[in-house]
DNA sequence: TAGATTGTTAATCGATTAACAATC
DNA sequence: TAGATTGTTAATCGATTAACAATC
């Protein structure tokens, strides 16, 4: 139960690309990896690998390395990608549309329940099976539904409140891609795709090279 | 010219934030803020922000604060805002045309030249008055029209090749939408928005929740 | 002047890297 | 057994926080 070593933010954010890059070994049919060779692959050091790993437990084997299979399994369960999650997208402008037609997260265990928009022109529209409902009827749908986790993609204007509607129904993870940082109570985790602060940080990347 | 100090990564990743929260306090007609004041707005210690402000320069004013306009000003020179950027977009699929609509960024100085796919049946649609080419033209657009930032939105495949061809044609900055780490030479920037990391990362907080 | 708040140095904390004994 | 590579501890590095003198 009580497993919680407290693991770092560092650590969490590797865990995709590990996660990402140990799947594409798997699609290669390669059976075993060392620290140095996953190092030379991924870009981090061996050393943190391995510190990473031992962060979870010994996954590897003296002399041996890191059994592929395994490891993919080992994070896969970390991540907790062993289990399904429903979710709903707000917002069905540029960006809900975007990801609701996105397959990728199918693969990953992620069910759309359903797509929720203000604009009428929109209701009864359908993209991959999924009718776009009056976000009115948001509140009523979570009340019956149950739901992992909420997309959001509602003007900045919007998206507190429609936050406070998810989290008052039990959803219990918001990705966000409103551009501001929305308020819940510690017992739901938000993670936030801010594509202007993505872009900007480009723009002083490319000047700063210029220095 | 020589005015490297070395901002770290941890700097430069809170400057579009800081950026972002000055908009809104200048359009609420806030004029002086105080490190105290930022730090309960934005959630940063007072001590960061004032560690963070003075990688470039004092800003401030003792005894009174920081004036809202000014930092603004000079947050937006930091970020490189005071010039415009002229953006092709590679790949018109969900997320190419979900960023091609995004209205916001216009109001940062981007410009979008050009649009570009494999698929002949997008091509000379328009959005935005931009039209959508082929991919096969790219090259030689870029040859012809100055481009300072690629965004590149083509599956995993085809991420690599098109990179190549931006950093050939001396475009500086790559944001790249693509689930893979492209490979550039070094005066390249390049800003990746891996959405599936960002979805992972969620469920793993989630789920560490729990424990 | 007194009060407030910065700019900046020093102390602390945390994350990364190095080293090596354990062991497959 | 010898060679390889992990797991883990110790050393280093960097980032955050605390403290306070400078000064508006």
């Amino acid at each position: 139960m009580d497993k919680k070593k407290e693991i770092s933010m560092a650590v969490i954010k590797r865990l995709p690309k590990y996660y990402r890059h140990l799947a594409e070994l798997l699609r290669n049919d390669v059976d075993r990896i060392s620290s140095k060779e996953l190092s030379e692959k991924i870009g981090f050091t061996a050393s943190q690998i391995r510190q990473d790993f031992n962060c979870f437990g010994g996954f590897g084997q003296q002399g041996y390395g890191y059994n592929v299979k395994e490891l993919y399994n080992e994070i896969s369960k970390i991540l907790g990608l062993d289990k399904r999650y429903s979710t709903v997208i707000i917002g069905a402008g540029n960006i809900g549309q975007a990801i609701a037609n996105y397959t990728r997260f199918e693969k990953f265990g992620f069910d759309l329940k359903g797509i929720f928009d203000v604009n009428p022109k929109l209701h009864g529209m359908r993209i991959k099976d999924v009718e776009i409902s009056d976000i009115d009827t948001l509140d009523s749908f979570l009340k019956e539904n149950h739901v992992d986790i909420g997309i959001l993609c509602v003007p900045q204007m919007q998206a507190q409140k429609v936050a406070d509607t998810l989290v008052d129904n039990g959803v219990r993870g918001i990705w966000n891609f409103a551009p501001l940082d929305i308020d819940v109570p510690e017992t739901v985790s938000v993670e936030n795709v801010h594509l202007s602060e993505s872009l900007l940080t480009l723009v002083y990347l490319m000047n700063d090279l210029e220095k």
